[in-house]
DNA sequence: GTTAGGCCTG
DNA sequence: CAGGCCTAAC
């Protein structure tokens, strides 16, 4: 089984190297970010026929999340209320999570909060977002024991990620607190699948789109699957794949894959 | 000597087909319309590049023309208020004329307001901004009686300028007042270069981005070269090159060549 | 409808 | 630098 997750940074946008890349990559989910569009102007057709089944959850202009599926998903589920039903339905106005489960294992898709700056107002709400997701994930875990949690997490947990350009003292996806959170996450049982295979640095899903980072290596990795101890023992293999970054007007980000 | 018109509908997001035309048709004097942005942003490398002198007179987001020359032209005006100096400054607010002299005949390049609807506002405009352009010819003509008037004239003279499915009756940019307004100026002794040498309908240099009218060839005749009389004795050619147009982003106008 | 520029966000 | 939204223009 094959997951792949990708933020296109708007779908709209990127729809024509989103279906040339699911046309060679024959996955099993694609899990989306950034696809910033209502779920009324999604355009489903292209995907339906190639033949995968299009679960969305957007909203205008900004976030928005999408799981595409070569075989229809089970309990497919939108936002974090959904799980959490006595949770501030504040927490959903951003839609930033869907999940559903293929072969028993739940996929995860989530877009976190890029934060913006240190100590900002969307800096605390990435934060506070993070404790939510960590409830999130503690319900899902009692009926869902295999997990892929995947999307772009915002968040480089080990300097390894970052290129050595970066001041990452203090740096937005990069700082104590926020790494603190998602560990927090992954203490629930989560593992990296990608440093299952590679243990290297320079490796990077995530270029800014000023400066020509992408030409220079300037990366990050923020852009992760992290997955619950069965299935990760499972995992075979996980690679990001640079190519489509490489084409005119990509996504600032690259997809990653993991198979199991 | 040849000279361009064309209304190139922002001169930045044009660059590139603006360069490759000039670099394929050398022509001694290009006059652009709609350059759409204020002189600091202008791209002058790439026409200095070439070889050419750039005389620029724009504004922020609207109208804006320019002069691209192969040699230095010799007294560059900007605006009217330059040549009328009693006139009404705010008929300057709007960067719509430029015009210089190169081998004893005057270039003048505008680009005469589209008016918008018969009736409203801006046709009101329109028809004053005419007056003030005859009187702006009238004193030009007094030091520079060879003169090419081009531009993009936001009008049709004949019915023949225009393709049938428009209902010509009463549309803007075919109207009475604005063809008499016109012809007034004309009468100041200028005369149509393109009608010297075609008098065949089914010629446009404008075509909306609607409604395909492109590809059905539904355009209207509306840039000119105006010749005055020993000028127009000596044009050997004008012609529309509707390539420009075929490519992909086109500008909704085409370039008019004359050739004197 | 189609294309612009400008603004705001990342 | 690259999105989408807004507005204006044609």
């Amino acid at each position: 089984m094959k997951i792949a997750t990708w933020n296109v940074n708007s779908i709209r946008t990127r729809l024509e190297q989103v279906i040339n890349w699911l046309g060679e990559n024959s996955v099993d989910v694609l899990c989306l970010q950034e696809t910033k569009v209502i779920d009324k102007d999604f355009p489903l057709n292209p995907f339906t026929e190639l033949g995968y089944y299009p679960y969305i959850y957007g909203q205008k202009a900004y976030n928005g999340v999408a799981l595409i599926s070569r075989q229809p998903l089970e309990d497919v589920s939108m936002g974090f209320t959904a799980v959490l039903p006595d949770l501030d339905p504040q927490w959903d106005e951003q839609k930033r999570v869907i999940s559903g489960v293929i072969d028993g294992v739940r996929i995860v898709n989530l877009y976190v909060p890029n934060g913006s700056a240190i100590g900002s107002e969307k800096y605390e709400y990435k934060l506070g977002w993070l404790k939510v997701l960590r409830e999130y994930l503690q319900t899902l875990l009692l009926s869902n024991p295999e997990i892929c949690m995947c999307g772009d997490f915002n968040i480089a947990l080990e300097d390894i990620d970052i290129n050595d350009k970066v001041k990452i003292e203090n740096h937005i996806m990069a700082s104590e607190s926020e790494r603190q959170a998602l560990r927090d996450i992954l203490s629930l049982g989560f593992a990296d699948a990608f440093r299952k295979f590679n243990n290297e640095g320079g490796n990077y899903s995530w270029w800014d789109y000023r400066t020509a980072a992408f030409k220079r290596n300037l990366g990050w990795r923020i852009d992760h699957h992290y997955l619950t101890p069965v299935v990760y023992e499972r995992a075979q293999s996980c690679i990001i794949d640079i190519e489509p970054r490489k084409l005119e007007k990509p996504s600032d980000h690259a997809p990653v894959i993991v198979e199991f």
